[in-house]
DNA sequence: AAATTAGATTATAATTATTATAAATATAAA
DNA sequence: TTTATATTTATAATAATTATAATCTAATTT
């Protein structure tokens, strides 16, 4: 972790940000949080267990400069909060998300399934891509599971 | 236009929904602007020029409606208002977007690119595939030829 | 047709998420 | 150390959305 945090150091400063102890509580909250999507709420509650003197709006203005510099990805399911999802490092591409419209679980893909259809908008609309957002809304293997025991 | 008004109000009162004057000119509305991506205020606006009584309140539950019923499709291309797509007739799914980052345009994909890849995903992840989101961001055709007669 | 009922709307208030502002503080450079 | 700049805090403001209570409408029953 130490390792990440250093080169994100590095990332800032090279455009001349600081890393601040906010913003590093706050990374840190989102490195053990990796696989979570948390909304800056969540964040804002988990940082403070850590700095409890930090505000929500150095919260929104820390997530705002991650996803400027493409270390987190904004993202909205649809229920009115925006999350942040950490980029894997070096990954080119926003991961893909599968949404349970039952239990509401949200779990990743990390491999880019869109290359070929990236290639077809690139072609036949003249679209030049830059990146993405993938969202599959369905059900989960584990509801699956249930409802076919229930039944 | 009027045959599809027609339709809606069938699958409305299947469901036991009335078609009221409102739901109507909301609807309107939507179809009239198939094309674009509007928010609830921009459809309040222009719902007011034809229903100059109707409230903001009621085009929000209204839209809310349609997108039960799947009509519309409720996106959010993550400019914090939510935005609403009226279905193409009959379509299983949601249409894809090309949203150019230069000049905020947004285009629609109806084709749907994904087949494949969802066959993957219920494949090798075990997810029932209902729906899906995708959204390009990109650079549109008309920014590219821009951005090369400028240089 | 009048009365009843359930659904829908209006106007307004409340809530929630997010952003802006000004004063105070911390950090890095000179 | 002084200076300049970036950042944070605390608070207020804004913007989007939802809830509430009173009123209205339309369909149904009597």
């Amino acid at each position: 972790m130490e390792h990440r945090i250093d080169r994100i150091k590095k990332q800032l400063h090279a455009q001349s940000y600081k890393l601040t102890p906010q913003r590093e509580a706050t990374l840190r909250v989102l490195l053990e949080r990796e696989e979570d999507h948390l909304s800056a709420e969540d964040v804002y509650l988990l940082v403070k267990e850590k700095a409890p003197e930090i505000g929500l709006a150095t919260v929104y203005r820390t997530l705002e400069l991650l996803s400027e510099l493409k270390i987190v990805d904004k993202i909205n399911f649809g229920d009115g909060v925006s999350r942040y999802d950490l980029r894997k490092e070096g990954a080119e591409h926003f991961h893909h998300h599968l949404v349970c419209i039952e239990c509401g679980s949200v779990e990743e893909i990390i491999d880019d399934l869109l290359q070929d259809v990236e290639k077809i908008v690139q072609k036949d609309w003249g679209f030049q891509v830059k990146d993405h957002r993938l969202t599959f809304h369905g059900i989960c293997k584990q509801c699956q599971e249930i409802t076919v025991e229930v039944t």
